[in-house]
DNA sequence: ATAATAAGTGAGTAATTACTCACTTATTAT
DNA sequence: ATAATAAGTGAGTAATTACTCACTTATTAT
């Protein structure tokens, strides 16, 4: 709870003044290419003060501690851009495709895949961070059950209602399907495993298909 | 190239020689505790002396440098267990059920769950460092493909020949199953999301039938 | 123009880090 | 039994860590 508050004012203080100051840019700035690059637990304030080109006490001037600094780099990305995306994606998608299933997954992959790609250094933070830091897991995972699971799970719904999918328990179907994209993701802008020899395109209907059909002929 | 030389040299040590103290069995063993539960980069060596009950220079006594102990923890795992499990299960799952690919993938996926499930906390460390430590996952992730994938592929093909599986790239299709399996275990048994709700055969079946005929119905 | 406030600095600090080394104690080979 | 070797110790060390604080410089309000 005074967790919540203390996170809630960060956020509203770093969007809502607005008047971040050049130096505060550039630290976080620099956090974001560094914690990414090696993780927060290997990067030093010392490090990141020497690579922004900021004395190490101005970093602790405006975020008091390097817990602080982690959180004023993921928390805005989380709590800003998730929810507005969520809302966004999912009342877009659904109201310009009453198509089919297949069509909402199309566009939801797309749609994310292009988000991550704008967004790949804070993604490989966040990914690293949920496994290694106990606490930021314990405050993000609810969060983003609570924003996008149970959309998804209303969404399933629909369609399952209109006899498009198989009858499995919605947050199982939900839960495949975030383990399928998400494991998508990490392989390919975390672990960075490259499959050069396939275009990007072909790709996502590949998973599309595997999705859809699965693996068995006819 | 070097490299793999110093650890086959420890591997070669600590297996063949086999004759660990018993200090040097507390060490491995609440090094992998700790390593599991707060990652590598946040536990210190005294820490593991401390709670190994050891004084911190028989650590570096035995293991020179906290890397190497990392690597003494991680790699006789990775380099004993995975391909002699691996040639194992192969062989063992294709010659018993000469069955459809759908028999194979359950054995499979029990075989690992069983696997995995007596070496959580090393699976945890092994998931957490691929995704922190670029060396090790540089030494890793080949020796993975090396094994592993290439064997499922030979499966994969053996069972596209038969007609069973659809006609995309195998090692698409081996990676989407990788994906899928790997994030399962991952979601499970590292990020703990727990399904409490739905028992572990059910769940099992569930992810098969999707990778077998994914969410549309009929 | 001036006062008040915020931004920025960098030397300094206590704590912790991985690691060393001279030494003692246990184990093994003879 | 004795010598040789390996295992174990813990005080000590240089480097690094996150963080502080007295101070200077820039920005804003009046």
């Amino acid at each position: 709870m005074s967790d919540d508050k203390l996170l809630d004012a960060i956020i509203a203080q770093t969007k809502l003044t607005k008047k971040q100051t050049d130096k505060q840019q550039k630290i976080v700035e620099t956090a974001i290419k560094l914690f990414a690059e090696k993780g927060y637990a290997n990067t030093s304030t010392s490090e990141i003060a020497k690579a922004a080109m900021v004395a190490e006490g101005t970093i602790f001037r405006h975020y008091g501690t390097k817990d602080n600094l982690l959180l004023s780099v993921i928390l805005p990305f989380i709590k800003d851009s998730i929810p507005t995306m969520a809302e966004e994606v999912f009342t877009e998608i659904m109201s310009k495709n009453v198509g089919c299933f297949e069509d909402f997954l199309r566009a939801l992959l797309k749609n994310r895949l292009h988000f991550i790609n704008e967004n790949r250094e804070i993604f490989q933070i966040v990914v690293k961070e949920l496994l290694y830091n106990d606490e930021l897991r314990k405050e993000l995972l609810p969060f983003f059950a609570d924003n996008i699971l149970h959309r998804i799970t209303k969404v399933i719904n629909t369609y399952k209602d209109r006899g498009e999918l198989i009858d499995i328990p919605s947050h199982t179907i939900q839960r495949m399907i975030f383990t399928l994209i998400g494991g998508y993701f990490v392989s390919r802008f975390v672990l960075q495993l490259d499959n050069c020899d396939i275009d990007e395109e072909a790709e996502i209907e590949n998973l599309i298909r595997f999705i859809m059909d699965g693996l068995r002929k006819q």
